[in-house]
DNA sequence: GTCTATATTCCGATAGAC
DNA sequence: GTCTATCGGAATATAGAC
């Protein structure tokens, strides 16, 4: 039981990361719905509104994220980040960074600073963790926690646009190769 | 001196990897080169037709670089290839290769198939170059040659989308990383 | 909180003159 | 090849009833 406003959040989230910001209307929300235009506006009265309301609500599951696997350890942590990026992809989906991305000259500052905060928690979260496994030598790095930090995160974000042009073994390939070089 | 119909084409890209795809319009383009919506149709009659010719210009113009560096030495190559995405993220843009993938399912099958031969272009380039650089000793290896060279498409092209969101240190230390990951 | 109805604006696209 | 003029449609958004 999730309230028609959660819903709206969800499904504008899905269309958002797979058509696209501007490819997608609110009667793409309500039409699958069963409610009317109105209702829409009615729980987000702009499309800016709407759009905050998608990064607060990645911004919020990556926070639960790093709670339900804060007690495990580096490697396990880094592995289920990677995970969940297997599960955007076998969906369609990319990831909420690459979607702001390349829609941000279309976005109003609120949003831009909203995506800025939650992408450099991802980033913080990254870099402490490879740390932690560096420490603890379960993890290698040949370079510093935050660079290797932002190479992974772009190697596995762009591999899931990549992979909607190429395939998804060059998805398969590209989080191996983050495995590999962090663990020799 | 360049026709109108390259005109078009130079300012819809300039549009695409800015806005996004969906984000700018036919008088996006009719207006600041002085001319009337109806004459960007006469060259391009629908939007589609405009987005295939922007496949086609990013084509061609890949071609063109890879003839022009053929004769250097492989390291040499990637620098090139490396420091053309610096050229994008200076002024502000985004690669093609993420701006059509966050769009994807907005486009239809004809321009599809055009950026994944695109994509499988650059792939396939960079794969030989990187088993050129590995067979004289100047690029090391870690990976296979195809898994390498995915590996760093998706970090500099994502490089250009990350900096909008976080500043353009982070393309710098991700650039830098790609360098340090293939010389060591 | 959802509805009907509508205002407004903009977009992609076309016809026909020059 | 570019223009004026315009069409049809869709999108965001709002007013007011229920």
């Amino acid at each position: 039981m999730s309230s028609t406003k959660d819903q709206i959040i969800v499904l504008a989230d899905e269309l958002m990361r797979s058509k696209g910001y501007n490819a997608f209307s609110y009667s793409d929300i309500s039409k699958p719905m069963g409610i009317k235009n109105a209702a829409v506006h009615y729980h987000f009265p702009t499309k800016p509104d709407l759009a905050l309301a998608i990064v607060k609500y990645h911004s919020d599951s990556f926070d639960r994220f790093t709670e339900r696997v804060a007690e495990k350890e580096a490697l396990s942590k880094i592995k289920f980040f990677l995970n969940f990026y297997t599960s955007i992809q076998l969906t369609g989906r990319i990831c909420v960074i690459g979607a702001f991305a390349t829609d941000w000259n279309a976005m109003n500052e609120e949003i831009q600073e909203a995506m800025s905060a939650f992408t450099d928690n991802v980033i913080k979260w990254l870099t402490t963790t490879l740390n932690e496994g560096n420490s603890s030598g379960t993890i290698h790095l040949s370079d510093s926690a935050e660079s290797e930090a932002l190479s992974i995160l772009t190697n596995i974000f762009a591999a899931t646009q990549l992979s909607r042009i190429t395939g998804s073994d060059h998805f398969a390939a590209i989080k191996q190769n983050i495995l590999t070089r962090i663990t020799h």
